[in-house]
DNA sequence: AATATTTTTTAGGTTTGTCTAAATTTTATA
DNA sequence: TATAAAATTTAGACAAACCTAAAAAATATT
């Protein structure tokens, strides 16, 4: 089945608001697509009909099974394509994005099976998000914020939770990346800043509020 | 300017049509649109106001100078996806040019001149068409059709005329490719048909229908 | 040159995805 | 629990890109 770029943006956003809240609604979806309400109520009739959602007029909305499989193969190509554009055309982090928003809608199976191929098979995307396999499976890593460890623990970034340009200027600056080694050196009581090395090379200091928004695997 | 996939298909396609032949009309359009002659209407008169196309009723159509330059565009970007899709992707010959459909409509500048320095500055397609480069020039090549060749004549393969599947799949089975180094051995007066030896390698007769379809660049 | 044929355009309709404004239903508040 | 507020849906409209059928213009034929 093949549908069209709106369909699957909808499909894409409700699958996303629905991983961070537990009742996605009208409102919110109108104020993420940046539509009205009433547009929305149109698709969600639309998205029923083609059963990719469980709907009931004023009693809210989820996907259905299908509509969930649809949502990942969309992820999948938004996040190969993502993977591309950084790793081979050398594209930064914060720019990679809002391509993938176009290219993802190019719904070719074979050209995306052989896009990942290419790449090797990636299980995260440059923002460190899992890239879902052909079946739809994602890789789940377990990771805790770099706010909760303790000093002289040890990991690796893997995911920024917000990729507002804001923090994400930030972030480069501190020459971190996804992928870099942190180990905590000390954590001020004042504050709660720490002192962290990154690389084993640089030393950062480094707020409360910016640990709170990166990701760390805890792994070995 | 940025343009809708339809607004950009008909560019394309009166592009190439006006390469083939010297006046482009109504009918003909809506034929290789696969649309009826109303709906050829309707867009060039929106092509007309947006002065991508001089069009006076009744009296025929042709590209702008703007036209022009958005068709070299956008056929800059569908040759640089087929030349991704064979060469990195390691798609066939045939299958490329569909799914660069697709991609073609893809249109963040930035994002293409990177592809085209990742693929090393390509000149030419999978089929030996020319991809322009960033300011629309494309380089023209000198080539004869195989079949106005003489005995002990040698070239290089570089396009093939038409893509059907039928003449695909011909040239496919005989080994040969754009590229392939040619030299013909014989010319049989009976039926035109000749005797090439292809990349100094393989001996194979072909018609003179066939040969009428393979240009061949006549270099040093 | 008059008539027939073909091409092109116009007029009016359809679908998709959006909108505004009004009506309805649910939820919150006094 | 009655009423106010917020969320949701319905009704009707619009632009883009297509369609069919009919009218108009250009071209070909006798």
């Amino acid at each position: 089945m093949k549908y069209s770029v709106s369909e699957e943006n909808y499909i894409k956003a409700i699958y996303h608001l629905q991983q961070e809240v537990d009742r996605v609604n009208t409102m919110l979806l109108a104020s993420t697509l940046e539509t009205k309400p009433a547009s929305i109520t149109d698709m969600l009739k639309k998205l029923k009909t083609k059963r990719l959602l469980d709907y009931k007029p004023y009693y809210g909305f989820k996907l259905s099974a299908e509509g969930n499989r649809v949502a990942l193969v969309i992820i999948r190509r938004h996040r190969l394509w993502e993977f591309f554009l950084a790793e081979k055309l050398k594209f930064s982090w914060e720019e990679v994005h809002e391509m993938a928003e176009d290219l993802e809608h190019v719904s070719n199976k074979k050209l995306i099976d052989k896009l990942d191929a290419f790449l090797g098979y990636p299980k995260f995307d440059p923002h460190g998000d899992p890239i879902p396999d052909q079946d739809g499976k994602i890789q789940k890593e377990e990771h805790v914020l770099l706010s909760e460890l303790k000093v002289k623990a040890q990991g690796r970034v893997t995911k920024i939770k917000s990729h507002s340009t804001k923090i994400m200027d930030l972030i480069a600056h501190q020459q971190m990346n996804i992928g870099s080694k942190i180990t905590v050196k000390k954590v001020f009581e004042f504050d709660e800043s720490m002192e962290i090395v990154i690389d084993g090379k640089t030393t950062k200091n480094i707020s409360k509020q910016l640990a709170n928004n990166i990701f760390i695997a805890n792994d070995k």
